[in-house]
RNA sequence: CGGGGCAUGGCGCAGUCUGGUAGCGCACCUGCUUUGGGAGCAGGGGGUCGCAGGUUCGAAUCCUGCUGCCCCGACCA
């Protein structure tokens, strides 16, 4: 992409609103703009971030046998009346009157839509077990969004709901999607640490929170620093294994957000110079529910001896959008973003030192050409701001690589390439360049 | 929802106290000179001063009501 044919519009100062860093550097870098309060317009650069956030997940979702689907954002409340959550959702839920004045909803989570399609869909055990996603928009009216896209009232969520016949059959549904947060949260560049979170009606260990260390978090937590660094399960994970060690090897270790940290067993288990407090950000939440809303809602199967029996449910967040901005609080610098470049909007930015300069053009043209070629995204700056200016806008869009073309270089046949992460630079020649950028 | 604050060109701000017909920096357009870490000079375009009402000869400025947005707290993917 040229950026002179691009929609980049970068701001050289900070929007006063914007007071954590990932939303300032949202809005200066031209990924969102606001269109009211917690409620966001997703501009090409941002998007392109999203879109690569949400293959990912879905890749790794797909893998561990999740099924996509796709729910509407606008649901009836006759469905949250039978289980009872249409009083319950209290202010959060957006209520909406349709002109036949129906009573409907902007969902703000889909439990009861997939447990009402899953319930009309399966009648016997045998099709169990079932694990169905969608990555969707969901609407919580928050009290006070803030932050940006991390607390934003519309954001873009995946949520996936596994159905089995026992409560032990829904312990494996449960460690698959343990195991694929896991994998997907290392694929994104991220440190992401399983919390045991809040259990719920059913009780039990089988809600963890996945929470990212970083400054500016939202909740303070508190872990064994040998989580940091433990390994994750690699691509020859095999979901039909086992998967029970690999989530005790997780669990084992203490890990606990601020309303489930018990400071006295943090002493007891960790030894002082392995304790970590720290601030966190919560970007995937597990939970086993049991028949929470199978039973109100009548989903029932057959099981082996034709008795009726309602199916043990656990439903599997992760916040798409949110990691957008959980992302940069995690990997940014003075100078602007640093993108891991599996999410990155393009992998290198071309500079070039002195557009309208023939011979600068000419080589700049040319290895534009040659990256498209090859399929390495790339963004060209060929506009005629001066070199600095442009330094400046590629340092702070935070691309992976920058390769930088000038007329001074290229009397020697030289090119730099800069790795936006450690500002390491070197020159070599133009082949090279590609070379390594195509490895 | 309690407390605090803000609203003036795309962004950041001054002007409001003390009423007199809107200004600065950046960005943008034109030209010239420049060009390896946010260039210089000259010329230029762009604003219902959040909305409604009131006071006044005259309102960005004073009064009343409303709306939007931000921050702190309690609550949450």
């Amino acid at each position: 992409m040229r950026r002179s044919r691009y929609f980049l519009p970068i701001l050289r100062q900070d929007p006063k609103e914007a007071e954590i860093v990932s939303h300032r550097l949202m809005l200066r870098a031209g990924l969102v703009r606001q269109a009211s309060a917690g409620i966001y317009s997703w501009l090409p650069f941002g998007h392109r971030v999203l879109k690569k956030i949400e293959r990912i997940v879905r890749e790794e979702q797909d893998r561990a046998g999740a099924l996509e689907v796709l729910m509407p954002t606008i649901q009836s409340a006759d469905l949250w009346r039978k289980s009872g959550r249409y009083d319950d959702y209290g202010e959060e839920m957006l209520r909406i009157k349709d002109r036949h004045d129906r009573d409907m909803l902007y969902g703000p989570t889909n439990e009861e839509l997939i447990t009402d399609i899953f319930r009309d869909g399966v009648r016997s055990y045998r099709e169990l077990p079932r694990n169905l996603y969608h990555i969707q928009w969901k609407f919580r009216d928050e009290i006070r969004p803030r932050f940006g896209v991390m607390r934003g009232r519309e954001f873009l969520m995946k949520d996936a709901y596994s159905f089995d016949l026992s409560a032990q059959a829904g312990r494996h549904s449960y460690n698959k999607m343990f195991v694929s947060y896991l994998r997907t949260f290392e694929r994104l560049g991220l440190k992401a640490i399983p919390m045991a979170a809040e259990t719920g009606p059913i009780g039990g260990d089988m809600s963890h929170e996945f929470i990212i260390l970083a400054d500016t978090g939202e909740s303070q937590v508190y872990c064994h620093k040998d989580l940091i660094d433990m390994a994750v399960p690699g691509d020859d994970i095999d979901y039909d294994s086992d998967l029970e060690p690999v989530v005790r090897r997780w669990t084992s270790l203490y890990a606990a957000s601020d309303d489930e940290h018990d400071p006295a067993r943090f002493e007891r288990e960790v030894p002082a110079e392995a304790r970590i407090s720290a601030r966190g950000i919560e970007v995937g939440h597990i939970f086993f529910f049991g028949s929470k809303y199978s039973k109100p809602l009548g989903c029932v199967v057959q099981d082996g001896q034709g008795r009726n029996v309602a199916v043990e449910s656990g439903s599997y967040g992760i916040g798409v959008s949110r990691l957008v901005g959980a992302i940069i609080e995690a990997s940014h610098d003075g100078a602007g973003i640093i993108w891991p470049e599996s999410v990155a909007p393009f992998k290198v930015g071309l500079i070039n030192l002195k557009s309208g300069e023939a011979g600068t053009d000419r080589a700049c043209d040319d290895i534009y050409a040659k990256l498209s070629n090859a399929r390495i995204e790339v963004l060209y700056d060929d506009t005629s701001e001066r070199a600095g200016a442009k330094f400046n806008t590629m340092d702070l869009i935070g691309l992976p690589w920058q390769l930088i073309v000038g007329p001074r270089g290229l009397a020697d046949g030289q090119v730099e390439l800069k790795r936006r992460s450690t500002g390491e630079a070197v020159s070599l020649s133009i082949d090279d360049a590609l070379g390594r950028l195509s490895a």
